[in-house]
DNA sequence: CCCACATGAGACACTCGTGTCTCATGTCAG
DNA sequence: CTGACATGAGACACGAGTGTCTCATGTGGG
């Protein structure tokens, strides 16, 4: 029977997200198949990443769908955001410190089209005088990543219980987002 | 003449923080020494990126001291001691990133201590009402790491001027965990 | 001046992960 | 049943990075 390309890739983003230097050895045991079947699927690491990253990159572009940003006030869409992509912040985090390796190499142009999704949001909290403006939207998105990536790790190594991640992050980021007078 | 084994340290800090995997050739080269040569002084890769860690935890614990934690309003002791850590965030994404990989190996005590430093002081700006109580002193702990990572990478890629480094992390993480009706 | 010592350059073997290949096995459809 | 096809297991060569060694050079102190 065919291999199911999804679980692998799903196997292989929980283990990588634990242990970004597995081998594809250990991809494979992970996914209950073979080196070899693995490098029928993926013609390399490399490759393999890259489906990881288009994994991230569908996966997030889906929680920017489910959360609907351009609803109601910002802060609201901020934390549907956070709900709808922790499922995938292991996956985030695993790509956010591998794409520190690959420095000046080509950058997927997917990621640029989410940055500006929520670097637009950001702004448009910035607008509607919900969140305050000497933190630059860009930083704002560097800030969410960095915090989901913590996050992540916070839960997956135990120190914060998955199901207080949410909540964490969103109080985090909005509380320094948000205008002091606010509720 | 003997190498400058602090030089040599701090050469390996700046190559590693911009790419984690670069080699010891790499880094000896960067510090403008042969590979021999660093060899003799770190008997191997294992070797040096503990004496990073060495390093990493000696220059925390100084900026711990340096910002005077138990002085004056938390919030202004957490501003001071953004600006003393500023100078190694760097190397602590570095190492922050490095962490993840030794998964349960024996994580350097070192690190414990500076948690717990760090942990007290968001824990006595919680006693003193400064800080909101429904996010944890380890979870802020968290958060702090993964914002000086993420400033860190934001500078190091020119997405944030270095100027505004400790603006931008400092506002997000206090306004995050100060009270709302505060100033 | 001369010796001790640190260094640079290079050679070498070794390990580890990778990518490719072959062959036996198992399974499903016709 | 039989053939097509996917898989598992293992062998193999290759490259990259590492750790060790030797030897020549150069510099500084006695």
């Amino acid at each position: 029977m065919a291999v199911d390309r999804d679980h692998v890739l799903r196997s292989a983003a929980a283990l990588l997200t634990r242990r970004a230097t597995a081998t594809m050895d250990e991809v494979a045991k992970a996914a209950g198949i073979s080196r070899a079947t693995l490098h029928r699927h993926f013609a390399g690491r490399d490759a393999l990443v890259r489906a990881l990253e288009a994994l991230g990159i569908a996966e997030c572009e889906g929680a920017l769908d489910a959360a609907r940003l351009d609803e109601g006030p910002a802060r609201d869409a901020v934390r549907r955001l956070v709900e709808e992509i922790e499922p995938a912040a292991g996956l985030l985090a695993f790509l956010y410190t591998e794409n520190q390796l690959f420095e000046g190499e080509a950058q997927n142009e997917g990621w640029a089209h989410i940055d500006d999704r929520i670097a637009t949001l950001f702004r448009r909290g910035q607008s509607s005088g919900e969140f305050r403006i000497d933190l630059t939207p860009a930083w704002l998105t560097e800030a969410l990543y960095g915090l989901l990536a913590s996050g992540a790790w916070a839960v997956s190594e135990g120190r914060v219980a998955r199901k207080d991640f949410t909540h964490m992050i969103v109080e985090l980021l909005l509380g320094g987002a948000l205008r002091r007078e606010e509720s």
